[in-house]
DNA sequence: AAACGATGTGCGATTAACGCACAAAACGAG
DNA sequence: CTCGTTTTGTGCGTTAATCGCACATCGTTT
């Protein structure tokens, strides 16, 4: 069924730099034919999914009834969504959990204090593993051979100046995230942005996830925000644990 | 492009209450064929979207990445969400924001003081139009004979002993909410619970969404509800309608 | 204004989807 | 446990949908 994929990755090419493109947009982004890219939007819009004013396709709200499958039939974002609601609450601190696709890391829940990153983000948000926290702790539970393979893929590229884009250097960093049992990436994503993650584990000591808080480095460093916030996060996630899968 | 049509349905069949099913589970809910329900599974498989255990097929957080291309493209959930966490945090009750889409309303964006709802609400989530405070304020704001329409068209059926389902009554509250601007909603969707909500509206005065407050009956009354948050609601209101669109 | 490049669209050749029929498993009754 | 029944999953030839070319059209540039 190549129609289904070539339908999937036109949804796909459609984001905050793209909400309204061209049948040649799209042919462009997705490497479709234009006829190809035409008859996928064209279908698009039969069923719902897209609306056309004459000149430009756009996206309509039903796409998110796509992405909600997934949150409604996993048990884990509905779970952890409330935990991160009191951890910001109480941090006054941006919370997120994620999992790791590939090189990426991808929001599956999130509890938002104030607008702090420059680009929003959202639950199904894709971040690079190698430079965010709770990617680190998500590499880190892989075999080194297999956390090494993935940064490798995502090309790491500096974001910032402080971006640690060699792969050893990274790889240390695992290493020190996985003896910790949490990591801190300041300022490597986005300039004033710090943030530290834990690792979610199931009952059988498995790591599925992994939950952070971020915040805005002038008003919390990197060391105060272990002294104050880890504690908190060790306990959530203990709570967490035996609840999971 | 059949095929896109039947693989989106079949992404959509899977909910809470279906978080992993057979092919023959699929084929029915989506009322393919056993042979087309199996192609497209296969598909999504193959391309990453869904996994096979064997016995049962679950979508992949791949999934995602569909819900949030229309997140990421519309800048209205980016805009309205800072402004829930402001509305949460100063109320210490959940806000939300949503559009119209036929006879449901779909969460574009949530802030959740704490777990209120028996099923837990997130971005794409769906609920009947006529019963919820967002729903109402939405529905006042097209022409009488269209709301009715669509009223109708969601067949109304009581989901708890205070749910008005006649049209003519439902009809009413939408002229109330269209005369006072607002909307609430005493445990017509579920018992305990009761919410208001308010229009939000472009620069040019078209509703084009609405946003509303929820929270327990036990901790506050409809009237309380009213007096205490509605001049807070007001003013959000006004500051983001020059902000849409 | 005229020529160019890029975009959107109809139409026949070709490939992929359909649904039947079979195999294999799951279920229930005796 | 065994047989009969129902339900499920899968291969294969026929049919219908997709492909990509060619043309028409629009917006730019010289």
């Amino acid at each position: 069924m190549a129609a289904l994929e070539k339908g999937l990755a036109v949804i796909e090419c459609f984001d905050a730099a793209h909400e309204k493109l061209t049948i040649a947009d799209v042919a462009r982004a997705t490497e479709l034919s234009r006829a190809a890219a035409r008859r996928c939007l064209l279908t698009l819009t039969r069923i719902g999914y897209a609306e056309f004013d004459g000149k430009f396709f756009r996206l309509t709200p039903r796409v998110l009834r796509l992405g909600h499958a997934w949150l409604a039939s996993s048990a884990l974002p509905q779970l952890v969504q409330p935990f991160l609601e009191r951890l910001s609450e109480e941090t006054h601190e941006s919370s997120s959990a994620s999992l790791l696709d590939g090189h990426e890391i991808v929001y599956i829940a999130r509890s938002a204090q104030r607008r702090i990153m420059s680009v929003g983000l959202s639950v199904g948000s894709r971040l690079p593993a190698f430079c965010t926290s709770m990617g680190r702790v998500l590499l880190a539970a892989l075999p080194p051979d297999e956390a090494r393979e993935r940064i490798l893929a995502g090309h790491p590229r500096a974001l910032t100046p402080h971006t640690v884009t060699e792969p050893e250097r990274i790889m240390a960093a695992l290493a020190a995230a996985r003896e910790q049992g949490y990591s801190v990436v300041d300022q490597e994503l986005e300039l004033g942005l710090i943030s530290m993650a834990l690792p979610l584990a199931n009952a059988r000591g498995e790591t599925v996830a992994a939950f952070n808080i971020s915040g805005q480095v002038q008003r919390t460093s990197a060391e105060e925000m272990v002294a104050q916030f880890l504690p908190r996060m060790r306990s959530m996630q203990a709570m967490l644990r035996p609840l999971i899968k």
